[in-house]
DNA sequence: CGAAGGTAGTTTCAATTGATACCATGCTAT
DNA sequence: ATAGCATGGTATCAATTGAAACTACCTTCG
């Protein structure tokens, strides 16, 4: 397969050259492509096994990890707009799996901490998301994998800006 | 910041451990976030600048490379769905940037081709797009961009199957 | 104090998405 | 040939999403 010169060089001037197989090795395409796959097995998984969605998933996660935290941190620290937040949290109440308790400091907002079941589910699917990210990634090398979550962060530091 | 023990390794054992700090080095969790981030920034540039989303822009991105590709044959190469792509596929027809030719092969199917203003589009589209790129991943170097190209490749084989 | 403006979270609504059903055409085997 | 099943593409509908308006509370400053 042929491969696209270097990005930041002169490329572009020969369009005969651009104009074949650009959109393969484009980067914001591939990195979409490559994260839409694994986020749908995921996905599937979640809800097959926990009859979890993601952003319940991720809300238990940042509350198991960060106990007492309220949405609008959970918004800010993985990016979900605060109505998602807001629905999971809801249903995540209303499923008894977490308990959102007054804040003293600012009656507006909630601190949400997981309850007795919420845990225990927690504890069942650390495990489990552990062995679907290993059946994505365990055939990389620790340098490997070292090295692609490094470059995700500089991404994310180019990117969030 | 602690970082997580190796993926394929007993470290699940361990509770105490994994129950801090597993979303942040989940790859998953990671892979989409950084996806999402850069994917939010291409897809206001496109709007602002073309008035094309993603799915019509990669449509013609597509044609231009495959001229005379059908739907169903840029479903498979991108896996938008099918709905999306007609959709995307009507649109631009509409916008005169596309043409639809019968398939003489398959009276069911369209061959999708360029018009001359969507040719035109698309060479103004190529630098803007490489320019993009080059804003998010101008600051890494060959090698790096290479080796992430490939790794994501390679993830894509284990997960879509 | 209390008016003015800001923030946490929810509700509402419109847009986007994808699963499903559907239509027209194509293919295969009798 | 034609009956029966498969496929390209579109239409329909229900679910998911996020923007904007709203409520309740908080902060600042005259």
């Amino acid at each position: 397969m042929q491969k696209r010169s270097e990005i930041s060089s002169g490329a572009v001037a020969d369009l005969t050259q651009a104009t074949r197989l650009l959109l393969d090795d484009f980067l914001p395409y591939r990195l979409s492509f490559t994260s839409n796959l694994v986020s749908e097995a995921i996905a599937r998984a979640y809800e097959a096994l926990f009859g979890l969605r993601i952003p319940e998933w991720r809300l238990i996660a940042v509350i198991a990890e960060h106990d007492g935290i309220t949405q609008q941190a959970i918004g800010l620290r993985t990016r979900m707009d605060k109505v998602t937040v807001s629905r999971a949290a809801v249903s995540l109440t209303e499923r008894g799996l977490i308990e959102r308790r007054p804040n003293p400091e600012d009656r507006r907002s909630h601190l949400l901490v997981l309850g007795p079941t919420g845990r225990r589910l927690y504890a069942e699917i650390v495990p489990k998301a552990l062995e679907l990210e290993a059946r994505v990634f365990g055939a990389f090398t620790q340098a490997e994998l070292d090295f692609f979550q490094s470059m995700l962060r500089r991404i994310e530091k180019i990117a969030g800006s």
